[in-house]
DNA sequence: GTCTATACACTGATAGAC
DNA sequence: GTCTATCAGTGTATAGAC
């Protein structure tokens, strides 16, 4: 079956060719501007024939969007090593912002464009883990290593339940430790937490005018809102909620960042999109390397001040114009 | 001059018709079905009239988010009226969630589609009332009724700023009152406490599995953590930040979501666009009441009953099918 | 089986006739 | 002021060549 195999390889091949074309096109230009036409260029073969590999434009984004999971998973594992289950979860949250700003194209894909691509990796699985698992393993006394291992293992399954998997045993552990109250329901607590990261990633590539000041400063605030503040034993003041607005939070936030960035080598795009430029498709894909040559993006210079972390991001609009 | 008057008359009825078709479509079917011969079929007009009347499809988007803010704003103005600043900053986080659950389109088009959008009425002046005029006010000891009155002078300039300018004064009353540490940076905490709220509802209108329980429970964690337990004085626990999940805020929620259900009688939705039907544009424009007739949409049976409030998400993807 | 050429029904936007 | 015709682009479907 050698033949077989050579065009199941051939096959395969194609498929990759087609996925590394929409990874540079939507880091280049954004996602709207990924078009069935333009990767066919880019990789030279005719528009319908991407069709045998992909049924939809909404298939390929998808193929895209389990890629980025992956890769925000990447940038979770090494923190869950971290022993103290506060310091943990902070760490984690940071890390999560971190990502959306170094990979705008890549966070908008996953979070902000459709529930279709949202769901595609974070669909029953996730659910499930949101649902206890994490509950049982921790109240066996399963170990930190233990479970990290075991959300590797998940990793390669599902990528979006691994990395909450990540995030609610910490949780988990935080609430056993006495960290939190008894009361507190672990998956509605996780679901806000995350809720709140998103927010400010979310408000950071949609808002112009925000954050007005710094965004660590930002982040800083709501991890200290959520877990209280670092320093303190969290029964020593009578109001949990504030306090150290820019403390001793900024080493592992330079860590965090640090590792989003070697992830993947920053996402730069463009700012004004040229119009038409016959070629410039096939110019890139003769560009051997993925990844952009950084253009620098001046639409909101006040931005660029403010997030500590290059996120320039396009104006994705595709379409005609 | 009674001729020019009538013509000016004339045109801002034929852009006010436009804007129309625009609300009823972007409603009926989401943004991204929104497309130029769309409205022009509606009005009964050709696609090119209407630029005439707006430089582009992106400037009627603008015009639409202009109304959602204002929208938005009505919503809030009632809760400014509520004494305790703390209870009052609650209000307005439920009434927060509340509108962008109740007009997804609305929300989603004002916060989660473009930049520029986003921009269009909150710009330099949300700016600037982040950085500290109203606690220049605060600080002049002005009451409450009269920081009212001149968020509603605000309002009509710039709702997006008012509504801020609402929340900021509420933060700073709240310090002023011993209710937040006095080193709190008040322009911080508002953005990340808006970020958590736009979270909350953006991963509610994008993310299939979010919330796994009631998005009220969510809210009333998230509102805790930053505001602390409702009935405790705030310091008589040793861990502000949780504690009463699901206790006596339910009626305050259940305020907020019916004022927000009047301000616009639920936003529904079509769950499977029909693929070509002609002439239903003008049926649409034909229809005298401008909200739609709810057709059911299923597209997530998880979500229907998860959500107190009916916040159906259509699959907003025009393009061609 | 793989692939291309062609076609269809769309999109935003514009030039120029009336 | 309004419309027709048109441009350059889109996702997708299919007939038919190799």
């Amino acid at each position: 079956m050698g033949i077989a195999e050579r065009k199941n390889r051939q096959k395969q091949a194609l498929r990759e060719r087609i996925l590394d074309a929409s990874r540079r096109i939507v880091m280049r230009e954004g996602f709207a501007a990924l078009s069935m036409r333009k990767i066919a260029d880019a990789i030279e073969y005719s528009p319908a024939t991407l069709y045998l590999h992909f049924a939809s434009r909404d298939e390929i984004a998808q193929a895209l969007c389990a890629e980025g999971y992956a890769q925000l998973l990447e940038t979770f594992v090494p923190l869950a090593g971290i022993a103290d289950p506060a310091e943990r979860l902070k760490a984690l949250g940071r890390a999560y912002v971190a990502f959306g700003v170094a990979h705008p194209e890549t966070y908008r894909l996953i979070f902000m464009e459709d529930p279709s691509y949202t769901g595609a990796a974070l669909g029953g699985a996730a659910k499930g883990a949101l649902k206890g698992e994490a509950a049982l393993a921790a109240e066996a006394g399963i170990t930190e290593a233990e479970a990290a291992s075991r959300d590797a293992a998940a990793a390669e399954d599902d990528p979006g339940a691994a990395a909450l998997h990540i995030m609610i045993s910490a949780l988990e552990q935080l609430k056993a430790s006495g960290g939190l109250p008894a009361s507190t329901d672990v998956a509605v607590w996780a679901e806000a937490f995350w809720a709140t990261l998103h927010g400010i990633v979310a408000l950071n590539l949609t808002c112009p005018v925000f954050p007005t000041t710094s965004l660590d400063t930002v982040v800083a605030v709501a991890l200290d809102a959520w877990l209280g503040a670092p320093q303190a034993t969290r029964d020593s003041t009578q109001h949990a909620t504030q306090h150290a607005t820019q403390h001793a939070t900024q080493h592992a936030t330079q860590h965090a960042a640090q590792h989003a960035a070697q992830a993947r080598s920053a996402a730069a795009s463009v700012g004004t999109r040229k119009k038409k430029s016959p070629g410039a498709s096939a110019e890139a894909a003769a560009q051997p390397d993925g990844e952009p040559a950084a253009q620098p993006s001046r639409r909101q210079p006040a931005r660029a001040a403010t997030a500590s972390l290059a996120a320039p991001a396009p104006k994705r609009k595709a379409a005609g114009t």
